[in-house]
DNA sequence: TGTACATCAGTGAACGCGCGTTCACTGATGTAC
DNA sequence: TGTACATCAGTGAACGCGCGTTCACTGATGTAC
């Protein structure tokens, strides 16, 4: 079956968004190929006419969520109070509760650092977020707080998606959303 | 073969204590059970005479990691400065490099909380961190502010071992290190 | 004290399963004549 | 404009592998006589 000219390069892109939505939500290890190309309506073999290896899938999924995220980042820090907005979106109920539409670091790089296939990927997604934060802040130590406000973000988020008590899990939220807004007034 | 009297005791203490290395090192999906009983010098067959299945013994091992943490957790926090010793050893090169020997948070709870093995355990491990925390601090607030400690701590640790550049890796747990203790004083 | 037996922790082959990966093949469609 | 051909994205069976789990069996040792 031959295709209209960008055929192939719209299921490439259709197979890494469904690939970033699984990786975030089930897993690296988790996540099958052939249960991730039958989602898409196609079938198991197909996929390495696009990737090498589900390595290859792994780091192309992963920039496309730090893209993805990098998206919406970039509106919520055009908005009056950035690093506000940036808070309440990163420590909501809703990034809880659909990790697969949500910032890549506290699910794929755990997996990532665990197997030892340390992408500069991570890295890559990291930055983006600490240079956000940094430039909504003054001062001379600004990389060093946007680097501890990243990781009580990632840490608050992460244990409370972990936590089987569903009010621990909504006070962690709520705790450090306050805590960190406070500390910027 | 019939053992002595305790042999069996044993044997399940030593499956449980490889096992919370292993889980906490290279995550629980990526801990096979024939590799683990192969190297305590055992076959895989024997297992299910002393666990029902993984879970079992992913429970089990969440809580024998929990115990051996807060053992080590009480002589820190009975040492004059208590919470800077905790936050020293919590961000210290050692943790971010022997997973296997440290914090379960956050390696096992995330890999619990992707896969919806929602277990009381991890409750009880943090909870357990909160309380040695929280009676160092003074205010009404030392609950909220033992969370937050804890988020940051968690997740500095995470993104450290996340991380590919190592002077990023070093950097995050500095400066974590460093606003944590600061805001202490 | 010496012998026969019961126990049961651990053995190792086998089960079905899903994994990542390979490959000979298909067949609709763009291109060349 | 109509026909023959080349292309190649996608198909689906097959590969070896390790997984969690089951089960008939072993054989050293504690116990009973």
């Amino acid at each position: 079956m031959r295709y209209s000219r960008d055929h192939k390069a719209q299921t490439h892109i259709r197979i890494v968004k469904e690939a970033a939505a699984r990786f975030r939500r089930d897993g690296i290890g988790a996540t099958g190929l052939q249960p991730l190309m039958n989602a898409l309506g196609l079938t198991h073999g197909g996929f390495y006419t696009h990737f090498k290896s589900k390595d290859e899938l792994v780091e192309e999924a992963l920039q496309a969520a730090g893209e993805e995220v990098d998206a919406r980042c970039a509106m919520l820090f055009a908005q009056e109070f950035p690093l506000e907005a940036f808070i309440d979106s990163y420590l909501s109920e809703r990034h809880r509760t659909t990790p697969e539409q949500g910032c890549p670091l506290p699910t794929m790089s755990s997996e990532l650092g665990l197997l030892g296939q340390h992408s500069p990927t991570t890295d890559a997604v990291l930055h983006a977020r600490l240079r956000q934060i940094e430039n909504t802040l003054e001062g001379d130590d600004a990389d060093h707080r946007s680097l501890v406000i990243m990781s009580t973000l990632v840490g608050a988020l992460m244990l409370s998606r972990s936590v089987k008590n569903p009010e621990l899990a909504q006070k962690i939220l709520d705790v450090a959303r306050e805590y960190l807004k406070k500390q910027q007034s």
